[in-house]
DNA sequence: ATAGTACATTTGTACCAACAATTGTTGTAA
DNA sequence: TTACAACAATTGTTGGTACAAATGTACTAT
């Protein structure tokens, strides 16, 4: 019997579920959302260069209008600083701070992990298989 | 070049990012959400018998918490009527209102179309290969 | 220099998600 | 009968998402 769109669509979304429940489980003991620990992720990228909140919002897998309200959580943590910009006024300035570095170092294995278990019953031929089809949806 | 669970796991991210876009946006003109729409399809499915809101809270693709509040919006446009059961007070019934039906009678084509738009880049047989790799994940 | 426009961020509002605590109901056991 | 546990739903709280409006800054043309 043939598939139809809204069984794909469906198991999409069924799939992703499991993603953020897997994920934010392995997060919990850290107090810090799935969210909160892309941004980090993304400011640990600048390498000691600064972001904006710009920059940020590009990288991140959910484009969104409060950016802000993340990085106020991960400043009240102490896992970001923020500045402004000499140059521009308008732009602000976004550093990961040495806490929010280790924090990373020990977070990264656990979150490493994670996602493999949630691939777990594909073989890794499939997950390029699962790669490669997804892609052609995200164009 | 191999594929890493990581890459594989923001593609599934990435996704439902646009499943998500792309279902909102059809809503969108109905004044309604996703997930409203999700709790009047399953209670259009109960033909007539009445729910309760375990029952709908196990067919949603998100379990979650507060599905009474999510009811409470669709009482509020009337789309639903809620009742307390006689035989055990606990529980409350929930119907689907002629206007929730006439609702989903103008939405259903929509939806459907936007489910096809996000498949689009794949041919039928990808499809059911991603169905299936999706369905292996979601054990 | 000033007005107008675009840019970068913040704030306001409304809704959804997750978790814990609470309320009210039913059934059961002392 | 009363106390207690289990159940069903609701409410409170915190955090995330989406959209729109507001704020402050920089640039451009006149």
């Amino acid at each position: 019997m043939s598939i139809n769109p809204k069984q794909v669509v469906i198991s999409i979304l069924e799939t992703n579920s499991k993603v953020l429940e897997v994920l934010g489980h392995a997060l919990k003991p850290f107090e810090i959302s799935l969210q909160q620990f892309n941004v980090l992720r993304i400011l640990r990228g600048q390498k000691g260069v600064a972001a904006n909140l710009s920059t940020v919002q590009e990288r991140m897998v959910n484009r969104m209008s409060n950016t802000t309200r993340i990085i106020d959580k991960l400043i009240d943590k102490e896992y970001v600083e923020r500045s402004i910009c000499k140059n521009n006024r308008r732009k602000i300035e976004l550093f990961i701070t040495e806490e929010g570095l280790s924090l990373l170092k020990k977070v990264d294995p656990i979150v490493d992990q994670a996602e493999a278990e949630i691939l777990q019953s594909l073989k890794p031929i499939e997950q390029e298989e699962l790669f490669t089809l997804l892609k052609k949806i995200n164009i």
